[in-house]
DNA sequence: GAAAAAGATTGAATGAGTTCATTTTTTAAG
DNA sequence: CTTAAAAAATGAACTCATTCAATCTTTTTC
């Protein structure tokens, strides 16, 4: 059953979503044309929008690929998180936005969710909503963690706690692409300010 | 000085933003053509122009004015709020949501903020995320106050929990718009447990 | 009040994303 | 191996946002 067809069909999906991607980052998302990426991946136009709804599905498809490994990059600092939650949050939120701008620029991610928002029922943008619910949860699974080492006070919600920082650096990451002249490091301090109350109070009276 | 000219551009503004925001109730942001936006304001294509820099312009320029409502409203809460922390941001959140639907789709509320997030350059979306801000700011003067009462202990930073509360509102509510079945009461109810625990912990040891 | 200058309007032309009827390629059937 | 059916690829045609040179209207000047 692994016919030709299939073969060809994954190896043109791949050529396309490689042509995009390389242009995208050479020229930008606006400048890239559908006839250029396609060119590139020596298929016609057509053939583009048999494997992506339209211009937008393509990014939000790369973008999806780039949350995905920092997902995975995540992981290895739930797995053995520092002591304390302010230290923990901050190794935690410092690797997300770290590696935000390694592929990606603040135009793609502009474009990519802007796309997520305005066409939801996208199936690419459903894939990149859900790996940000997964973004969510592990931000959750970090205070959960700490809580039963005791980093945090019992009766807390963990997970309301964590959706909370979450949408912080969610919505600061938001204002952090839409402003060309934000670094990194601002972004972090601004973060690190919002977050301190919450991280401080749920971390119980030893700390203060 | 206030001559013909004057008079008739102001009027021409008028009558474009009116025919773009009843079309776009109407028939959605997408199925609004600007030739038939320009036709029912009884102008030309070229004329839309000269007053909007382009499509969205017009729509985020129509959010804006609702966001300003939004605000105003917000005010008399801030102005005398209920005595918990609890209380005074349920009250708060409840009003800027219930407010949002009143004269805008969900689909009109995506639109603008793709726009406001992918073209943040434009003077529209600059306006919109200075309305942003605002709301911002009187959450935070909203806990600034309720510390001066004593309702939250002293030493909270007042400004760094209201951006996080209001930025945890502000992402729920585009979670909102992103699905079409979600209802308000859904939407308070999410916020409120990611609220509780900060509300809670800044309300100091009396409150528990 | 006529003529010049400034300010606005206009709609045909442009360009890029998207569609779809046709053609080509692959698979399945006899 | 031939032929029919299914699946994909194709690119010319279409739609719609946007531009801009030509035209018209209002204001200013003398």
């Amino acid at each position: 059953m692994t016919g030709l067809r299939a073969k060809q069909k994954a190896d043109r999906n791949r050529r396309i979503l490689q042509a995009a991607t390389d242009l995208f980052r050479e020229v930008g998302y606006d400048s890239a044309r559908i006839e250029d990426i396609a060119e590139r991946a020596e298929v016609s136009v057509g053939t583009f929008y048999n494997y992506y709804q339209n211009k937008g599905d393509i990014l939000v498809a790369a973008v999806s690929m780039e949350v995905k490994e920092v997902l995975a990059a995540g992981k290895t600092i739930v797995d053995s998180p520092p002591d304390t939650v302010g230290e923990a949050l901050t190794a935690l939120i410092g690797q997300y936005y770290d590696h935000s701008l390694v592929y990606l620029s603040k135009e793609m991610w502009r474009t990519a969710m802007a796309i997520s928002i305005q066409q939801p029922e996208s199936p690419f943008s459903r894939r990149y909503t859900e790996l940000d619910g997964r973004l969510c949860d592990q931000v959750s699974t970090l205070i959960a963690k700490l809580q039963l080492r005791g980093a945090v006070m019992p009766g807390i919600d963990a997970v309301g706690a964590g959706q909370m920082f979450f949408n912080n650096l969610n919505m600061m990451f938001i204002e952090f692409v839409k402003d060309e002249t934000m670094t990194l490091d601002t972004l972090k301090e601004i973060v690190g300010r919002q977050n301190r109350p919450l991280a401080t109070l749920i971390s119980g009276p030893k700390i203060q």
